[in-house]
DNA sequence: CGCGCTATTGACACTTTGCCAATAGTCTCG
DNA sequence: CGAGACTATTGGCAAAGTGTCAATAGCGCG
């Protein structure tokens, strides 16, 4: 497993695991500085191949910073022992707590991709970023114990927004306690998927 | 106010002038189109000036890119009129619905501005997005009629990332209502203005 | 009317990107 | 066990884009 240790005069790897590996050697350099401030060169050299191959496999540079960050910004899945058995407050909170450990743990890059990415103006991104919203919906619903509605799931995504924010204040401002952060996305999660529609 | 109408041969702006006049004919481009696919040429070509000068007065590409999104995706000033006699579920809910109006009007560019924009990698751009949400903060505190307080512009700068993600819910997907948003967006300021910390 | 100041230009050099033919591992089959 | 085929990988090429700089030209002032 140590995949790229002592990093041998090239090798030669089956498509998909050399798919990876790229990704993997680039990950760090894309999550500490900006898109444009990295050039294919450098990626290249990273990962210990020619930068012609990094065209070859994901045909242009954006393309592989989407795959990136496609993989980067996905909610780790949860792990969460069965909660069915207690009261839906308590399922909430014990959940926007494991999100929080979470986020705490591994989450820097989640935490750091807010809502759109059309700032980037960018389609494709905004569609991965999307993703990423939608699956942490679901894994939260999922978490919580509630159907899969599409609606619900409309909804849990605005939150993931909030949550996100509510983090970053946590985290890289600290402007907001741990505790004050539970409480506010249990409170309003809660709101969320209990608040009828008044159609 | 002809600005750029039938756009004579060179002339001669002062330097304040000439900046805003090339913001002003970019931002469309940059409003609808990734950062990445607008070239200096097509910029200058917009503005009506040489490429040079886009460097000379922005530095970069970028410098000027900041420059555009950060009077973009700045909230509108608040012209609500003097609520202070109303209970604060009242004033909140007026102002949600003034949130909520504004960005159905003039807002795209401000609601398709989430959170972090980390995700560029860019953290000028993070400074510029964070200052649009904190003066987005200060004007949902004013106009709810709450003190300025360094603690709760936190919170409410947090909410400010779920307000665009449900007005994007709403406006772009479809999947919320317009009284849905404005109840939820309601309740949950409500809920972070008054939720006490449990220090 | 001529002079100086400076906004503006156009060309130049450098970097970067994506493409393509050539190279060299690895696997299979006789 | 060796030869051939398949294809992952390389290195160099051409086009595009960006930023810099000396030269140009509009405008105000004496």
């Amino acid at each position: 497993m140590t995949s790229s240790a002592t990093a041998p005069a090239r090798s030669r790897l089956e498509p998909d695991a050399r798919r990876r590996q790229i990704i993997e050697a680039v990950r760090p350099l894309y999550l500490a500085r900006p898109f444009n401030d990295v050039s294919t060169a450098e990626l290249a050299s990273a990962a210990g191949v020619a930068r012609g191959l990094i065209n070859h496999y994901f045909g242009s540079k954006r393309d592989l910073f989407i795959e990136v960050m496609r993989s980067s910004i996905r909610m780790p899945e949860s792990e969460l022992p069965d909660l069915s058995h207690l009261p839906l407050p308590e399922r909430v909170r014990l959940t926007m707590d494991w999100i929080l450990q979470a986020a705490e743990t591994y989450g820097q890059a989640w935490v750091s991709v807010s809502g759109a990415a059309n700032l980037h103006g960018d389609s494709d991104l905004q569609v991965v970023v999307d993703e990423a919203d939608d699956h942490a919906a679901r894994l939260t619903l999922d978490a919580i114990g509630l159907p899969d509605d599409p609606h619900l799931r409309a909804r849990l995504r605005a939150t993931a927004a909030l949550v996100k924010s509510v983090c970053r204040e946590w985290l890289q401002r600290e402007t907001l306690t741990r505790d004050e952060a539970l409480d506010l996305l249990t409170d309003t999660v809660l709101l969320f998927v209990t608040k009828e529609k008044t159609s």
